[in-house]
DNA sequence: GTCTATAGATCGATAGAC
DNA sequence: GTCTATCGATCTATAGAC
């Protein structure tokens, strides 16, 4: 791994544990070990770092879910796994998606990494809309009414749930808040 | 209004507007229109402010649901009225409900704050608890099964739904993202 | 309670040697 | 590509006059 992706890599892991604006190039560089001046190399300003940060994490967000997306999931198979990938980035109540990391800061404001951010609330809730639809052709899952208005819930469900485990650093809450989603899929 | 209160009042909307961490006592002190280190006087460090702040927050929020809770009011009323609630928290786009806003600092993971917003979260969840327990005796809500299990769901729902028409800068975000618990109100 | 003035730290960013 | 050195801005916070 080349210095511009152990860059990104601590990057990442930096702001969904403290928030983008709450690390800094220092604390970057002594965690990668190079000096700061070097980091701007790379990423001349913090705002071309934080919008390759965020283009990644969409990309690879992206990857994992088209991994998933097989002929033979079932709708409920795609949902858990959904829930899943959101539980799993709680990294057990000290991360955050790093897209919900970005909605509550000052850079978030900024055209370039808006338009990330509702590109990735795009992919999801189209891949959501996509496995409720499967999910009423299969019905791996009880009492869905509009796939389109399911998804939208299930994205804004997972994306709260994670503020709240976060809160309290307990991934229960996460579990908690998902349990009546995860009760309607039949397992 | 004393300058306490018009510091309490320009800070909270900083804060929902840009973050926490984004602020900063020229901001406020711009705002209010006095000098920073007068700030300093009623608030010594950030931190004494910002635990102020959450902490009127969570009685003025606890003060907002008290006052829906009166007997004739339905399940469906309550659920009606926090979710109106928390979308006008949103003032069209521009701001985040504060807790939300502090789930994604650093400042939110100092003890005293965390232990607010905790507290904050316990409140909204014993609150919709007893609503989803009314809408199960009067009937106004369709298919509560378990209302520990709803009041979870909600709570991490209108927080994502935040999240999102924040992010958008459209309120209809958060009204997408809601309308499938909306359309389970009978009304 | 508010002010001027300033301390001390840290921020993102740049210049230029190697 | 990484380094040393440093810049100017901004941050929270303090001292002391009024």
């Amino acid at each position: 791994m080349d210095t511009r992706d152990q860059l990104l890599e601590s990057a990442e892991r930096l702001a969904r544990t403290r928030g983008y604006d709450a690390f800094s190039y220092a604390d970057l560089a002594a965690d990668v070990g190079i000096r700061k001046a070097s980091i701007h190399h790379h990423f001349p300003r913090k705002a071309d770092l934080g919008l390759a940060l965020i283009k990644r994490y969409r990309d690879d967000f992206a990857a994992v879910l088209g991994a998933m997306t097989v002929p033979s999931a079932t709708g409920m198979d795609l949902i858990w796994g959904y829930l899943s990938a959101y539980r799993d980035a709680l990294n057990g109540g000290e991360t955050l998606c790093l897209c919900v990391a970005f909605s509550a800061g000052r850079e978030s404001l900024s055209d370039p990494i808006l338009r990330e951010l509702n590109g990735f609330h795009a992919d999801g809730l189209a891949w959501l809309k996509a496995a409720f639809e499967r999910a009423t052709a299969d019905g791996s899952i009880a009492d869905v009414s509009d796939p389109e208005m399911e998804s939208a819930a299930t994205l804004a469900l997972v994306e709260g749930a994670q503020l709240m485990a976060r809160a309290s650093g307990d991934v229960a809450d996460f579990d908690r808040a998902t349990a009546a989603l995860r009760g309607r899929l039949q397992t």
